[in-house]
DNA sequence: GCGCTTTTGTTGCAAATGCAACATAAGAGG
DNA sequence: CCTCTTATGTTGCATTTGCAACAAAAGCGC
């Protein structure tokens, strides 16, 4: 990774400034993050799956074992509400969700899985476990637990996120 | 979630699941990485200024003093040439950078800072850098170092930083 | 020189995205 | 009940993206 010579141009423009510490931790998220990730979302696609995108709605619905309106799946995965809506309509489409009428409000739906959303998390999770695995090998379990204590303070959010 | 009972000799890195401390630190990095970015991308809009690939550009091109070959870009910025290629064109179009002729080699074009370019940057560092700093401000510089040194070693870089 | 591969950068096209507007239902206050 | 506001979800449209194909120059072996 580039070293970046942080206070040479970035001292005299601005009232505030970020320390170097925290500059330098704040770029280091910023590239690190989206390697990591790719990394795994590289297997996926070698294996001719949905990112994982699909796989969390996949997962979200599985983990709370009913079927749940788009408001309560956008919070929890932090995507908009139009994002959501268009994710369903691609996830529908290939059978892996359904949209059913919602009992107690009628401008929500209730999404549910399929039997064919059921075996196709399996199959992701297949690849993407060991691709997480790989991803994140070089940190011991010390180390994954210490990473993520800081990085929950910096989002300033408490466990279990 | 299946669990596989392999035999030793079977047991290689790769098709065994992550560890819970390894798929917790892997969760919060996919989601407060976003948050963070976030929290200064906003600003950026509030501000009616670009975002932070354009600005990354400008800095790049500033910092290294002299026009640079779009190669020689897309490598540090971790983007894909024809990522890059339509960011130029964009913010070529705005007045913001040239392209010129290559001497040494015909294939490829010199992107040079205008000073509407060097303008801009300053403009965008000042809502950027007071940003960066509230995104961050729960993190001690002590932690911020930690974090950027976790990191690292996640990316599978070594320090010093 | 000559052919072949690699590198560099751009582009056509289909798909995905962001934004704002929209439609409809629920809730709040009278 | 009626009106106004809020909540939920979808969609039209313009922009942006990813992928693959492409063009052109450089490099490489002979």
């Amino acid at each position: 990774m580039q070293q970046y010579k942080l206070k040479t141009a970035a001292r005299n423009s601005s009232a505030r400034p970020p320390s170097d510490p925290i500059q330098r931790a704040w770029i280091t998220l910023g590239r690190v993050a989206p390697v990591i990730r790719d990394r795994v979302e590289a297997r996926l696609k070698e294996a001719d799956l949905p990112d994982l995108s699909w796989y969390t709605v996949l997962w979200e619905l599985e983990r709370a074992g009913a079927p749940q309106r788009p408001r309560d799946l956008a919070i929890p995965l932090f995507v908009e509400r139009y994002q959501l809506s268009r994710l369903v309509d691609r996830m529908e489409a290939e059978g892996l969700v359904t949209r059913r009428q919602c009992p107690e409000d009628q401008r929500g739906h209730l999404l549910d899985l399929t039997p064919k959303g059921r075996a196709l998390r399996l199959k992701m999770w297949a690849v993407y476990a060991p691709a997480m695995d790989a991803a994140m090998e070089r940190l011991s379990d010390a180390e994954a637990l210490k990473l993520t204590e800081l990085l929950y303070k910096l989002a300033g959010m408490s466990p279990p996120f």
